[in-house]
DNA sequence: TTATAATCTGATAACGTTACCATGTTAACG
DNA sequence: CGTTAACATGGTAACGTTATCAGATTATAA
């Protein structure tokens, strides 16, 4: 059994309110008592105790990440964000997937809830549920990273989908590009219609007519890229000649079923896609992308959290839109 | 504030007892009066205080992931393992990277004990510190993953480095190779002891005298793969046929290398690594590989875990050694 | 009918901290 | 020299649960 303050302060023949002044440095304690205090502590191996501190204070010093998988890089590379900016503030992260499931995110949220969290992160799924609701109701220091949920309003750190879209398809125009098919995201997601968006605007900015017969939405994973790809091919006329991919997931699906067509990208047709994950482990990176930032994502997501959950007092909402980069690479090609 | 047991109480006419038993499903409770604690909660939206429980328990269902770097895909797929595990039985993961710092790690460990989690799940830096010691001697519940420490015995479960590397070696010297450069992680780690005894037995049981210029230790980054790659083509003679590299950072290095003197794989020289981590985002997955199959390595650590937090009284060190496997695709050539 | 077991409910005392208030003691000031 | 302020320490009561024990009621068995 793990000695508590009150053996400390046996130990030491002080009270148990001075043991907690030295291990928290408050209040007034001489520096006798606080050396014997000290050795006290040292001697008997006393490591306080937080659960009941919490207990005490109502603060855990937790807060809460709900993303839909970590193993998908963007969402790691946001975790690593977040944790560095919570550990600045000795904070630490309790780490969950979803894997889109509404259900698997209630049941996070719920039990997390019951763990008293300080806050919550959280990367939502398409369905706004009840849970989350209730938890916009009832105040708790929340902030979404990424996507909105569909109604409900509460603080966001974003990228600027709208904006990178619109860079990305200008960019694609400017090469000469007319058709463009573009593989979004789902319908509901606020980040696919943003992406639509901005490239409904960069076309008709062109003056170029949306087709829409090439707006593809989707599941934002591989198999969307693959599937859609396929039938582009096989049943589209005329053929698009660039293909502008919602997030990399996507942009996998895609490479997999040029490759399996036998094409070649850009000769045959361009590709650009949203994200920049293969940084790491590619020598020469060959994809035209639109950066997202997501470590900064992540780092100014956790400061926000941590500001609202400083000043419970006011409950403002704060959307942070960041800018997001176009980064031309060899993927595609003039027309 | 937050309704407590008390009120719930008060609503619904009963003792705090009652709706504790309610809300646990414990003991003998009436129909009737779990019909009114329920609707009592109901109207109130209580929610169980976790903190307070876990005061009076003494089990907080979290447990401590430490690792290096969750950006690192191989880390990540095995947190991805270790939080499925935790989820079906119903604990949380609070996650922290170290970036092999020996005070990071301290510096966590030490605030989790404060937290008073149930467990750790570790992936030591290359030092042992006088924390970690502390830990194993204090008993607390702890599984190494992926390497062991240098003196600590602890519960660890790991791949098998050696047979992989024997393995991957052995292919390379059925290919015809004699002169194969491996480039291992750090002296000290384990894990590249042991890919390097098996890069050796491998040699050895095939009459291929094993030449230590051609063995090269250092950090498990791509740094080390990049310029150990081009110091080996700038210094030594005659050169390697292939290169063997000890994770999948360091053959991202090596390709780099490789690329940047206007070398070709496998024409020029063939290469070979440790942990498969890029087939998400690829189409066509080249490099030959040895999997460690992160995922279940992940999550049999977990498995572990729990299993020891479950069985407090006896301190039973297991050692669990994951078979890998060797995954041959085109990087290397016959020569 | 009585004895025993099963069912139901509650009072009290922890779990290990810290906030709040109270009480000294010493130093500083006019 | 008395008064005030800073310094130093402690007692008590929370924070919100659950374990333990105990008592009461009902059902079952002998």
């Amino acid at each position: 059994m793990r000695p508590t303050i009150r053996e400390v302060a046996r130990r030491a023949g002080v009270s148990l309110i001075t043991v907690s002044r030295v291990v928290n440095n408050s209040g007034y304690v001489s520096s006798e008592t606080r050396a014997r205090v000290e050795e006290a502590i040292q001697k008997l191996g006393y490591i306080p105790n937080n659960i009941s501190r919490s207990l005490r204070l109502k603060k855990t010093n937790v807060i809460a990440l709900i993303v839909s998988d970590i193993t998908n890089p963007f969402w790691t590379t946001i975790t690593r964000g977040i944790e560095d900016a919570c550990h600045e503030q000795g904070l630490n992260v309790i780490l969950c997937n979803t894997d889109e499931s509404p259900e698997k995110l209630d049941e996070y949220v719920n039990v997390l809830l019951q763990k008293r969290v300080d806050g919550f992160l959280i990367a939502p799924t398409t369905d706004d549920t009840d849970t989350l609701i209730s938890l916009v109701e009832q105040e708790v220091p929340l902030v979404f990273i990424d996507r909105h949920p569909q109604t409900i309003r509460a603080s966001i750190v974003r990228g600027d989908s709208e904006v990178g879209a619109y860079k990305l398809t200008e960019y694609l125009i400017s090469l000469g590009h007319s058709r463009i098919a573009i593989l979004s995201g789902p319908e509901k997601a606020s980040t696919s219609q943003q992406r639509t968006a901005g490239y409904k605007r960069a076309c008709q900015m062109h003056q170029i007519a949306v087709d829409p017969s090439l707006i593809f939405c989707g599941e934002y994973n591989q198999e969307h890229g693959y599937h859609t790809t396929l039938n582009i091919f096989e049943q589209i006329h005329p053929k698009p000649t660039a293909i502008f991919a919602g997030n990399s997931l996507i942009a996998a699906g895609v490479f997999k079923a040029i490759y399996d067509l036998g094409l070649k990208i850009p000769a045959d047709v361009s590709v650009a896609a949203f994200d920049d994950l293969t940084f790491r482990f590619t020598p020469e990176p060959f994809l035209t992308v639109v950066d997202q930032f997501p470590y900064q994502m992540g780092y100014t997501a956790a400061q926000l959290l941590l500001k609202q959950i400083g000043d419970q007092t006011k409950t403002t909402y704060e959307e942070i839109v960041l800018p997001v980069e176009l980064i031309v690479r060899h993927s595609c090609r003039q027309v």
